[in-house]
DNA sequence: GAGTGGTCTAGACCACACG
DNA sequence: GTGTGGTCTAGACCACTCC
């Protein structure tokens, strides 16, 4: 172990692993760490950001750096689809009163601001082969921000595909003032008669963008779940397809696979 | 903008979006860099630095740096847990056949390369909330490494526990020399009278700890995805947990949810 | 104003890849 | 041997936080 950054980080992992420095303290000065290891201060800040990219530690401009709490976790589970399905055939009054977030979270309407865009976009190559289509059919882009009222930070990001043709003979949908539709993308699929059938969610990780790191401020050294939804109808077509892009250190999404008896 | 290596970073950023620098192209040298800029070593290596934490870029010492082409990916269906289950009441030579590892990536046993670990603890508090028992219950851990016989990293680490008593009735479980079992875990259960009703699977991502990098060969600007497993029986009761860790440039989780029809 | 981290300069020397 | 990135020194000045 020649490797000076090194040495001074695996000490603080060490003691941050032991307790001796617990959740939310504040990491010794970088000046102190200089003394300490009759090190300079690069090599210094050098250890100190490896610790920062493995998310053990944050750095906070003018106060200090201190050990990283863990983060209370937003569980989505598979049963909200079911849910939401149930949920679609009910009354409007019924359908009014919460959605399909508030079921994920817990949380109330009241607490969440929602915001969505609508576009029409022709489908790139991957999306076509998804829904089984010619490459530049016409489909409506639906991306949607929801965050906690108190926060400024959505708490994740929401790009979500229609085939025009399969939605639009009913115009409200084509319509982002109808946001947020009460009972959700199962209900608006339901007006035109389309019944979902299943739901395939496709997980992987990484680091996020730049763009994703701003939009819902995640502090270096953490990472994103993204996952790509598709809704098919009783035919096996696929009718809708979404991007979910994720806080990792929030999230926790729970499936729940059933088994038949033996 | 007044960052400089913010800038740097941008207008790499922006020629990999653009194609202008593909998959695998290598990009300009540090001082080629410098002398574009007009800037410092450290400054460009600053900015080299954030676009490999964006996992956009590899360096590589003595050759330079490139830009990162995609994954082949490894998918895990949720499909195999019914498979599993199936091929649990097969036959010895039937079982002996394949492992769960190749059903779901597709590969033939022999390019697989397996090691197991068994270890008895004591449940600690987390563990037992899941089982539902006092801590300091006993459990049998069980760590598995699997690898491509051609790679020298494992693709992802596995580790299971049992509760001893549901399984002391069958000596051969405790016992990692029967490892790889025909039939896996749901085989092994079966040998003392469990019948599995459910899979949950808890996902969630984060960067790797420094021994994760390390033990799957993860590049700087990789998270993981880590999966941890619950399987209950037909009364309810948690008989296994598991948690694996996955690349999560390499792994895909797909899950299929079905829906009951209206 | 004092303390602390953020950005940047201007180098030196070492370690690895490749011809 | 030459080119390349990896580590490290020794500072300077700026920006943010808190008293």
């Amino acid at each position: 172990m020649a490797k000076v950054y090194e040495q001074i980080a695996d000490e603080l992992r060490e003691a941050i692993r032991t307790g001796e420095l617990g959740p939310g303290d504040k990491l010794p000065t970088e000046s102190e760490l200089v003394r300490k290891h009759r090190k300079t201060l690069p090599t210094v800040r050098q250890a100190l950001s490896l610790l920062q990219s493995e998310g053990l530690i944050e750095k906070h401009h003018g106060r200090g750096s201190f050990v990283r709490k863990p983060r209370k976790l937003v569980r989505r589970s598979n049963d909200r689809h079911q849910w939401e399905k149930n949920r679609a055939v009910q009354s409007e009054a019924e359908r009014a009163g919460t959605g399909s977030t508030e079921h994920d979270t817990g949380l109330e309407m009241d607490d969440l601001v929602f915001r969505a865009r609508y576009r029409e976009v022709k489908a790139p190559g991957d999306l076509a082969a998804v829904f089984d289509l010619p490459e530049g059919t016409d489909l409506v882009e639906r991306t949607y921000r929801t965050r906690y009222k108190a926060e400024d930070a959505p708490f994740n990001l929401v790009t979500s595909y229609l085939v025009r043709d399969y939605v639009a003979a009913n115009p409200d949908l084509l319509d982002a003032a109808n946001e947020p539709w009460p009972g959700g993308t199962m209900h608006q699929l339901r007006t035109v008669g389309i019944e979902l059938d299943r739901m395939e969610e496709h997980i992987t990780a990484r680091p996020p963008t730049a763009e994703e790191a701003e939009e819902l401020q995640l502090l270096p050294g953490t990472a994103v779940l993204i996952e790509r939804k598709v809704s098919r109808d009783t035919d096996g077509r696929a009718v809708e397809v979404s991007e979910i892009v994720m806080p990792g250190d929030r999230t926790e999404l729970v499936f729940t696979t059933p088994l038949e008896r033996w």
